[in-house]
DNA sequence: CTGAAAGCGCTTACAG
DNA sequence: CTGAAAGCGCTTACAG
């Protein structure tokens, strides 16, 4: 079928007896051309099934129809099941456009080889996986203004974002406990430097002042990012009576879930657990764990709507906030 | 410090009062230059930071230093944990030779992302992440005369390959569970589809013919893909008087742990557990699982290694074997 | 409505 | 050793 070189647009021209311009047009859709000499192209490179060389359509315009997804060299586990469901969603809209997904991998703020995609003029657009607090790679970003968004919140309006609602997801987790008569609600979190970390801490506290119920500031820990400082955590915490315990995310609920079974503490009869958020690595535990959910595909698929418009030039949501779930489960169920 | 446009060839020819010629065979080393003005030239660009349109690079070179990672769309959490280590090691050999990496979702069998890649001429070559039988992508490849490289093994010796020794490694860890006078041990595997499937399950078998046991096929199953499933088979392995069950991947024996952990069955105590993979999931459970481990980054940075060989038309080999360790843990453990 | 020509930023025979 | 020119496969003012 191949006869050997691709085919280019000069080849069409050639067999239609027309400029490789008129073909450009026609496939662009760019600049006046006749309906039936437009039908004739087109009718051509659907037969004989051309498709165009996006490297010399870039040259020529000025881009490259990639776009990169920096992804923090930190990952743990559970942060990959977010990153694998998002980059579905971006991969399929970027797709949908002709764009194609380059990955970044950014260890501890060593931006170098994301530098080394935009000198290179290799991408048009960067999604950042998650936002922290002086972010050096966003810094980097909007010096070199390469146009981006953040997966994630940020205090800099000058950052485009798409994210959950985790504050008020939070929130209602939080409250739904408070309201079941549940009072001292331990809190464990995560890395402080994500901005994140934060979002959910208000979230929570936003739930106590809502009732108007004073928050023991003694049951939050955030930093918690070993087994060995959540086992602790756990062991002072059954000292203090706590009631419920609240992980940010997956894995710091599996470190919880982990120690607790270790010290033979039944859940929910001794304690209750909630999450506030999920993964599958929660999912199938016996007992099956409280926690909110989110549409991460659908994240993915409006952050990388909002980047494509970005780079086109259209106006784009400074912020798009995007909704949630709660999941009530077993484990923070009423033991009579 | 930017002057507005990117600067190019043209302008350092100018700058420096000779040609483009010349400018890009200091740049890239190849024809005959003098070497005070190479030195010139390369001072030059390293005083102004000028780095080489790669696009441009790429379309007159035919060439386009991308490489795409074909990603199956059914994985699941620990095959990301596979697929992240893999991806940092292939990351880090593409960029240390100038080269980025697109990721190709291929959802059940469906190519089509990565056929409009290759129809674009997106890419120089194709990362399989997995082999399977029937593998219609890899045909499909072979076919579109693309350079790539499978992580796995397969019959097909036109394909090449690069692996871990699953055989000896599953056979090695079986032996010692043999050795310790443990006899039912049972086996339970994924997706027969998957050729690794079958590597281990040799493997497994390698360890009894070697002994000179006879094997009970009723104590092997395959294709158990679901949490409903792993739960009938474990049950039905506890009234058999199982000894020991090695899951093929993490995600089973994770299956098998929660079932023994619901039916009240103390490991290693009432039985033993072990896992011919390993991951983080089962690296903090209690009790830590006996598994056997393999060096996943060095496997990516190998078959990128090997990919990059493959599309400068240096020789390969046609298939590499990495090694493995086994990681005896308390899941195990003799109890006297 | 259509085309010739210049251009995107490189590389590479071909001469000298 | 060095350079002018053509080329990679597109796009896009500019003319007509």
């Amino acid at each position: 079928m191949d006869s050997g070189r691709n085919m280019t647009i000069g080849d069409i021209a050639d067999a239609l007896g027309v400029s490789k311009t008129t073909v450009s047009r026609a496939i662009s859709g760019k600049g006046r051309i006749g309906e039936d000499t437009k039908r004739r192209v087109l009718d051509y490179i659907n037969e004989h099934n051309y498709r165009p060389n996006m490297i010399a359509k870039g040259l020529a315009q000025s881009r490259t129809f990639n776009i990169a997804l920096a992804l923090p060299g930190d990952y743990n586990l559970e942060d990959m099941s977010f990153f694998q469901k998002c980059l579905m969603g971006i991969s399929e809209i970027a797709n949908s456009f002709e764009y194609d997904v380059m990955v970044a991998v950014i260890p501890s703020n060593d931006t170098s080889q994301l530098e080394r995609m935009i000198t290179n003029r290799k991408i048009d657009g960067v999604i950042l996986m998650r936002t922290v607090f002086q972010d050096n790679t966003a810094a980097y970003l909007k010096d070199a203004e390469v146009p981006f968004v953040a997966i994630g919140s940020s205090d800099d309006r000058k950052i485009v974002q798409v994210d959950n609602d985790h504050r008020a997801a939070c929130r209602e987790l939080t409250s739904i406990l408070l309201m079941r008569g549940i009072r001292k609600i331990a809190l464990i979190g995560g890395n402080q430097s994500h901005v994140v970390t934060h979002t959910r801490l208000n979230g929570y506290l936003d739930a106590y002042k809502e009732m108007g119920l004073a928050v023991d500031d003694s049951m939050i820990y955030l930093d918690v990012e070993s087994c060995v400082l959540a086992d602790k955590i756990v062991e002072e915490l059954l000292a203090r009576k706590c009631e419920c315990i609240i992980g940010m995310d997956d894995s710091i609920c599996n470190y919880v879930l982990n120690k607790l079974k270790k010290e033979k503490i039944m859940v929910p009869q001794d304690i209750k657990v909630a999450s506030f958020y999920n993964s599958s690595l929660l999912e199938n535990n016996v007992p099956s764990i409280t926690s909110l959910e989110f549409d991460v595909l659908e994240l993915g698929m409006e952050t990388c709507r909002t980047l494509l418009d970005l780079i086109d030039g259209k106006p784009v949501k400074a912020r798009a906030l995007l909704g949630y779930g709660v999941s009530l489960k077993e484990s923070t169920q009423k033991m009579s």
